[in-house]
DNA sequence: GACTATCGTCTGCTCAGCAGATTAAATATC
DNA sequence: GATATTTAATCTGCTGAGCAGACGATAGTC
């Protein structure tokens, strides 16, 4: 579908891919509220742990005032809770619950599943490069989240 | 920035890189109605050539009444106009102006550029390995534009 | 000639991004 | 210690894009 002559359209690969990665991982996460939004949300808690609702909103590049009210569903699910951080009472925690976890843990395995057929043209190696290239890549071009990667880890502050 | 165990966010890097890749593609083609929109519009349109309105919106994944009003803007900036087309009376052909064509040759160039720029942790190599990765899997993944692949050439109608 | 499908346009709905104001709390300055 | 500046989260309102539905015009089919 690219075209004859044109400049290789890195802009079209990326949108039609994301396209579609966001409409089949929509379909395994239909029990999610806000679909692959949702998921992507949710995964990031659990495997992140960001220390504050701002850092989780940075970190996948939704807007504060989104992140609020995908929460609210979230939390409304029984999926995730916000706690006050002790360490500083304006900030909130994000914690999954343990049916969060649980809803994760098994949709990873379903959204593997889908990502590797949405790569189906691709044999496995390649969509290891694939994958690898476009992780260092998308870190790198990120505006700097270094606030974000800086507090990052878990709850550590600079010593 | 990616994260300690997630499971290799997919949907993540493309998400990120594509936001980079509008923001950068944007700040270069200020010129244009419609920013990184109207570039993809107007390369598609000059370099594929795409048969009919309805082949150009399938083509890039736009809605076809997103497209209209695309269209009408590109149009009052004298890059690109509708022409009937002569073989089917409901359908348009888009050509681009003269002053289009220029303004997009001069932009691709421009656009590579920043695209070069976007993915700068990554060398020459790799740059051109995603590419491909990237491209064949969208094109592989992309919904069935069957019809804009069929008619996609020129004018070119079955034999 | 009647039926159905397609192309482009228009209307209206919804959702996401974004800017701005607000409240509460932390931090810096005097 | 009082005050000013900054930051976290929420709320409000605006815009822009995707999407569904309807429409008029045309094409292909029986």
């Amino acid at each position: 579908m690219p075209s004859p002559d044109a400049p290789s359209p890195l802009g079209w690969s990326l949108a039609a891919l994301l396209r579609e990665w966001k409409q089949r991982v929509a379909a395994t996460c239909s029990e999610l509220p806000q679909g692959s939004r949702g998921y992507e949300v949710l995964s990031a808690v659990v495997h992140d742990e960001p220390p504050t609702q701002a850092a989780l909103a940075a970190r996948l590049g939704i807007d504060r005032t989104v992140m609020t009210y995908l929460l609210d569903e979230l939390d409304a699910a029984g999926l995730a809770r916000r706690q006050p951080d002790p360490s500083d009472r304006r900030a909130r925690r994000i914690v999954a619950t343990a049916r969060g976890r649980e809803v994760v843990t098994g949709l990873d395995a379903t959204v593997a599943r889908a990502e590797d057929e949405l790569l189906s043209t691709l044999d496995p190696d390649e969509r290891a490069t694939l994958r690898t290239l476009l992780e260092r890549a998308a870190s790198g071009a990120a505006p700097h989240d270094d606030r974000c990667a800086v507090v990052g880890g878990t709850i550590a502050p600079a010593p």
